[in-house]
DNA sequence: TTTAGTGCAAACTCTTTGCAGCTAA
DNA sequence: TTAGCTGCAAAGAGTTTGCACTAAA
């Protein structure tokens, strides 16, 4: 169990320690998966019935603003969100099919990257890359054409 | 003035040409912006005050089908939409501090994308690529340390 | 006791859609 | 003449916010 402890994020903006916010946490980091809002108030109501999907989404802010959480809207409007731990990185394929996720890791990448941020002399934050296209099952059929692959 | 000729992605999808439709995709593809599409509406407005939203959003819902435009959500709620040439490509670096948007392009990066997409069986159809960071003018001061600007 | 956290519902923002009239083919 | 295109306004979808109450410090 991943248990991240929140104090130190709270202390100095004058934020209290809630069972709710822990809670949401708790659950939010101890999954990998890329989950809106509204999966993970699902997942939170198996142990909290009550909670509110106001709260998910005050706590998911509070962990972006302190940098444990990312939010990404891939090509839907609803904003996904994704634990994020410090050192450890990876970037996306999504099949524009079946709408699969798949994760990669790539150093070669990485490193072109940082490349082409001092070129440009821009302190790198952090990035985001996306591969669209269409998985093995989702590959579409092209018709007429002998189009190659 | 980047004429384009919409009639081979109207032909065969039962759709017709018309002034308006043109006009926005004319305007659209004649400017190399990340435009949201109410900034496109008041372009578009100068030339034809009675064109309304509606239109502009289904004018870029129908270029993006064809191929023609992207549409992004950098980190805002609202939608930015960009023209796509073919055999044209860019990335994006993104300043966090002044909201600067500086395009790059860099073959080595394409290249390795392609190979990680071939290797998860992928057929790649595009991709996104944006460094997030501090341009030269707003890096940030880091107080304590004695970092050089 | 003070003030942050919470659920609820209303408000907001961005985008899509239904409809009646307009227009290309 | 037929069916797609349009503006308008209303509806939707996702997210944020105001408020009264609860709970941490």
């Amino acid at each position: 169990m991943n248990k991240i402890d929140l104090r130190p994020y709270l202390e100095g903006r004058g934020l209290r320690r809630s069972l709710r916010r822990e809670r949401v946490a708790e659950v939010f980091l101890n999954q990998k998966g890329h989950l809106t809002a509204e999966e993970l108030l699902a997942l939170v109501r198996r142990r909290d019935k009550k909670i509110g999907l106001a709260t998910v989404y005050r706590t998911l802010k509070l962990l972006t603003d302190c940098g444990l959480a990312v939010e990404r809207k891939f090509n839907r409007p609803v904003s996904t969100f994704e634990p994020l731990f410090p050192g450890r990185h990876h970037d996306h394929l999504i099949c524009l099919g079946c709408g699969a996720i798949v994760e990669f890791e790539n150093p070669s990448i990485e490193a072109l990257q940082e490349e082409v941020a001092l070129k440009h002399r821009f302190t790198a934050s952090h990035h985001v890359l996306d591969l669209y296209g269409y998985c093995r099952k989702c590959r579409p059929k092209v018709s007429g054409s002998g189009k190659k692959p």
